[in-house]
DNA sequence: TCAACAACTC
DNA sequence: GATTAGAGTTGTTGAA
């Protein structure tokens, strides 16, 4: 027999609610509802197997029973505003697993699941209801079941018509008339005073019902109740009239309308990550069908698979190899597919064969993350040439704020299909295996699962791709980008490593010195990198006044620092030690352990897939955080040189945040101080402080400074203020000035966000999109930091798209013009070559040209360059 | 192993 | 009325 389960969406989110209800994310939303009832859902899914199913809500606003009796529910307080937010959640992940819910002006969902759960058992099929509420007792009857909660809501209690006689005197075809006679205070329904369940139960199992009950008044035998009966007899009718759930609710019903069917696995997950839900999300996982890895595809040699790319001219592939020191790195094994082909290669004497292939650009290659398999060809001294797909610059593009790109996880959500994921194969953490300490047939099924995937994301993203204009952004930047970093990657940064050992030794002397000095002023040693034994020390032992809390305790962060430096001579030795140990530990220690023992250099991570607007990050070692601001931290950039007979040339754009801003606010003024090239934070001062261009002081001058980038970032008056050390109103004025004087900016900032709140997203010049889920939210805090987001995301990233732009210029005409100079760095609006001597004149050339010409923008690009035996003296 | 804090960059 | 600067990485501490 068919089934459909039918659930009071209202009454089970109250339950899980209060037993959850301090659940939060890690951003402070509220869950516990929209968790507890979804686990519930999962739960009653495996319990019933059910063919329908139906969530039930209420909707705002009077119903019917309202206007029967306007003190209806009276005493009903609303919502929590804490679970009412979680409303819109569980609608959407009801939406996202496909499963029908209902609601409708002017009837609580009780009438809707009577009216459902009727019409279902009128064509024999068993309807089963879950609610916490008693109420839908009065449901019961053949093919209806009713469910009740108990207990939190971890268990059900089915009622049968005998349990509701021997809960409530009555049966299920009475309840309503109990109801009637002992009246309901949850929702205030009156009843007659002084009749409750005893009394109500043994009215009725004489009389019936209430309208026999007062008919024949006459034969109650006690005076007492005789007499309540005739005196509230119209407040019984109106009770029972109010109890009764409607079983014919106008709507139109197919059972159709409710059938299961499959869930949107990609929104599914994308909403239990969005709300931390991770339990959901394993289940989710393992309750989906999933289609299993095809183990019997046909497996060729490699001269077969030759003779089938020649003819197909495209193969996907990946290659699995042990990571060694980015010269000697073995290759474990191999695979590629074309059509339904695979062919796995375990030898170098094989793999050899492939390079013509590799290198012939006509040759249309898919993968997924290859900056991988670049960095491996590369040292076989093979130039992959032809790729036309990377799966992991195609997820990134298309869901740039997700965490991580596994290959796995993306064929699953994009297709249900199963194949052998990283974790699966070689474990986590401590005990992560290589790839070589696998058995062969693991190894061969992880690797020919993995182009498997490879071209189901490239048939699924492709649409994709094309569906949201991203096309143009992933074939002529971010995919070419890819070879680009690999290169810059395998090139790496010559470094001068006794000049490391001389500032080590310096730094290291100087380190215990103050160290010294801090334990005599604090007259006891201690853990000074510790904050919390440090705010002992300060706070309390030497008595300063703690000026800020963080969450676990006293802040001792550098700004609160500052502030109490003139109260004891202590605290600037700190701050001297904060500043000395980083340099150390970050920049000493930290960047001799990243210096590759072969080639004496290193070779930094340029990743493309991590910053959601964009921008690059830089990692193991991070090359673009080396310091700069004071003299000592500049000192680190010693340790960067060029090659022999080489010279290091850095070229910056700009202002390049402040000139997109020009071009995408159109503000006329901006406009101006760009095309004329004029100083822009002279400019701003100017206007701010309402003096002539040429009277600006420094103080002035650098004020403007802190305006024009805290515009860029969104910064409010609290902020500008704490950062110059004006008061509160004077940042205002500032700010209100600057946007007087640039009065398009503000209009930009405005249409950005509004836009935002239409389609959910901002976009920057390229196309490049960022979600921003929070922009209408009615939490203050999170719509205020959506907001920021919103206004920053095309500014930063459109200047992302621009250097990407350039690096690939400088990138194709180094190669072209047949230059051995090379790109070694990228620093967000900054690239830095190694150029042989001879080849300074000519490249300095090159670079200036492709960086300014890289986008045109309404105002022009403007690239200042210099160059060095250093990265230290290139400024 | 992970969160919190602090410090460095554009 | 709230809160208070966008985007990153790394190292250290201290609790689980």
């Amino acid at each position: 027999m068919n089934r459909i389960v039918i659930v009071d969406g209202n009454s089970l989110i109250n339950r899980a609610f209060f037993a959850m209800s301090e659940l939060k994310t890690s951003k402070g939303v509220y869950t516990g509802g929209a968790l507890g009832l979804t686990t519930m859902i999962f739960g009653l899914m495996d319990e019933f197997e059910p063919d329908y199913f139906c969530v039930a809500f209420d909707m705002k606003g009077p119903t019917f029973r309202h206007k029967t009796y306007d003190q209806y529910k009276g005493t009903r307080k609303g919502m929590p505003n804490e679970l009412a937010m979680q409303m819109p959640i569980v609608k959407a992940i009801l939406d996202a697993l496909k499963i029908p819910r209902v609601e409708l002006q002017g009837y609580e969902a009780d009438d809707l699941i009577g009216t459902i759960a009727h019409y279902f058992a009128d064509q024999n099929i068993e309807a089963h209801v879950i609610t916490g509420d008693k109420d839908a007792l009065q449901l019961v009857r053949e093919n209806i079941h009713v469910h009740i909660t108990k207990k939190g809501i971890t268990q059900l209690k089915e009622y049968k018509n005998e349990d509701i006689i021997e809960e409530l005197g009555v049966d299920a075809d009475h309840v309503i008339d109990y109801k009637g006679l002992s009246g309901d205070s949850a929702d205030n329904i009156p009843g007659i005073p002084s009749v409750g369940p005893k009394t109500a139960a043994k009215l009725l199992a004489e009389f019936g019902t209430v309208e026999n009950l007062i008919q024949n008044v006459e034969q109650v035998s006690n005076k007492r109740w005789k007499n309540l009966v005739i005196d509230f007899a119209d407040q019984a009718m109106l009770s029972k009239k109010l109890a009764t759930i409607m079983i014919n609710v106008p709507v139109e019903l197919e059972t159709d309308m409710f059938k299961l069917t499959d869930p949107d696995m990609e929104a599914a997950i994308h909403l239990f990550r969005q709300y931390e839900m991770n339990g959901l999300l394993n289940r989710l996982k393992v309750k989906t069908e999933v289609v299993e890895q095809k183990t019997e595809v046909e497996r060729i040699d490699v001269d077969a698979l030759i003779k089938l790319i020649e003819f197909e001219k495209a193969f996907s592939f990946k290659i699995i190899y042990n990571k060694v020191d980015l010269r000697h790195d073995d290759l474990i094994c191999a695979a590629f597919k074309v059509k339904d082909q695979i062919c796995i290669i375990d030898n170098m004497v094989d793999f050899e064969k492939l390079v013509p292939l590799f290198e012939d650009e006509k040759m249309h290659k898919s993968g997924f993350d290859l900056k991988n398999e670049y960095l491996f060809l590369m040292q076989k001294g093979i130039d992959l040439k032809g790729v036309k797909f990377d799966g992991y610059i195609a997820a990134y593009l298309l869901e740039p704020s997700r965490r991580s790109y596994d290959l796995s996880e993306l064929v699953f959500e994009q297709a249900t299909v199963k194949i052998a994921s990283e974790e699966e194969v070689l474990g986590k953490g401590a005990k992560k295996k290589t790839p070589d300490q696998l058995e062969q047939e693991v190894l061969y099924q992880y690797v020919q699962g993995m182009v498997m995937g490879i071209d189901i994301l490239a048939d699924k993203f492709d649409d994709k791709l094309e569906a949201n204009q991203f096309k143009k952004l992933f074939e002529t930047v971010e995919v070419p980008l890819v070879k680009i970093l690999s290169d810059i990657e395998f090139t790496g940064f010559n470094i001068d490593v006794s000049e490391i050992d001389h500032i080590d030794e310096l730094l290291t002397g100087q380190i215990t010195e103050i160290e010294k000095e801090i334990y005599e002023q604090a007259g006891e040693t201690f853990n000074i990198n510790s904050p919390k034994q440090l705010a002992v020390i300060l706070f309390e032992k030497l008595g300063l006044p703690p000026l800020k809390k963080t969450k676990t305790g006293y802040s001792t962060s550098h700004d609160i620092l500052e502030k109490l430096a003139s109260k004891h001579a202590i605290v600037a030795e700190i701050i001297e030690y904060r500043t000395y140990t980083k340099l150390k530990s970050t920049y000493i220690d930290g960047l001799r352990a990243a210096i590759n023992p072969v080639t004496g250099r290193v070779h930094t991570s340029l990743n493309q897939t991590i910053a959601v607007t964009g921008r690059l990050s830089s990692t193991e070692p991070n090359l673009q955080n080396i310091p700069i601001r004071l003299p000592m931290g500049r000192k680190i950039r010693k340790f960067f040189i060029p090659d022999e007979g080489c010279i290091l040339l850095g070229a910056d754009y700009s202002q390049i945040e402040l000139r997109v801003l020009a071009h995408l606010s159109k503000d006329p003024a901006l406009l101006e101080a760009f095309t004329q090239n004029i100083d822009i934070h002279t400019k701003t001062a100017s206007q701010v402080f309402g003096v002539e261009t040429s009277e600006v002081t420094s103080l002035q001058r650098s004020h403007a400074k802190e305006v024009n980038f805290g515009i860029v970032y969104g910064m409010g008056d609290f902020g500008l203020g704490e950062s110059l050390g004006i008061t509160r109103k004077e940042a205002k004025t500032y700010i209100e000035n600057y946007f007087k004087s640039y009065p398009n900016v503000q209009g930009f900032m405005d249409s950005v966000i509004e836009s935002c709140k239409e389609k959910g997203y901002v976009e920057t010049l390229l196309g490049r999109r960022r979600d921003i889920a929070d922009i209408s939210n009615s939490n203050f805090m999170l719509r205020s930091a959506a907001e920021r987001t919103a206004r920053n995301t095309p500014i930063q990233g459109s200047a992302a798209d621009i250097i990407k732009i350039a690096m690939i210029k400088v990138f194709n005409r180094l190669e072209a013009e047949q230059l051995k100079s090379k790109l070694i760095l990228q620093v967000h609006d900054e690239l830095i070559l190694n150029v042989p001597l001879d080849e300074l004149e000519q490249v300095k050339v090159l670079l200036k040209e492709s960086m300014e010409s890289a986008y045109e923008l309404l105002v022009p690009l403007n690239v200042d360059m210099n160059t060095g035996a250093s990265w230290y003296d290139a400024k």
